[in-house]
DNA sequence: AGGATACGTGACCGTTTGGTCACATGTCAA
DNA sequence: TTGACATGTGACCAAACGGTCACGTATCCT
């Protein structure tokens, strides 16, 4: 499996941008302080962040009895580099073509 | 199910990904056409096809027997436009901190 | 020491997903 | 009009996924 399909594989959850939100909201919070912000058990909550940590987009650092979850946006950005941007480009030139014929009719 | 969903959920495949790279290169393809890119039978392709209409990354037309395949990219600008971009913000202001940290040390 | 706290593992289970197949419908062209 | 072609439907199956639970380990605090 290659790196940008775990990245896209963890987004496809909506449990997963939940987290993902939170920790965009407030770094370094611990599994239960995340939990207790979701109608699900710890196990379920531990699942999703074990996926979010294999795509990168969690790092986990331990203190002491804690785990504490940092978010980490570069798999994002590179998703964006090489992948989102070619569309969003041909959205632009989409638009621009439009913006012509308009032109052109009147 | 949300919008955002539906889009994250068709980009989670990596052969549905595969997909919107070949409308990418070249719109209006039929089904076979598009099959014969794939090691996959028809009907693989089809569901896969289904999934990508459902969330409006693919608009199809039929014309006669054939049903012509064109990319639609405002679901993936939209996606960025609401979600992506501001992990994005927070890389470059990630970035800019890091540049200030070295700063400061030199 | 010992109880409370925070996290981890493995098994388990229902549902969704990716893929195939038999079969059916609509369309073109000689 | 008949045969080849292009797409569609529903059933089916194995694998992956989302979620829970019983149990276990490490850490803190008094």
């Amino acid at each position: 499996m290659t790196d940008d399909d775990l990245v896209f594989k963890a987004l496809a959850d909506p449990t997963r941008r939940f987290l993902l939100d939170l920790l965009f909201q407030r770094d370094g919070r611990t599994l239960t302080e995340l939990e207790s912000e979701l109608e699900m058990t710890r196990f379920g909550v531990m699942k999703h962040l074990r996926v979010l940590e294999d795509a990168g987009l969690v790092i986990a650092r331990r203190s002491g009895r804690e785990k504490l979850h940092f978010l980490n946006p570069i798999p994002i950005q590179l998703l964006h580099d090489r992948w989102i941007g070619k569309y969003r480009e041909r959205y632009a030139s989409a638009l621009a073509n439009l913006k012509n014929e308009l032109e052109d009719m009147a």
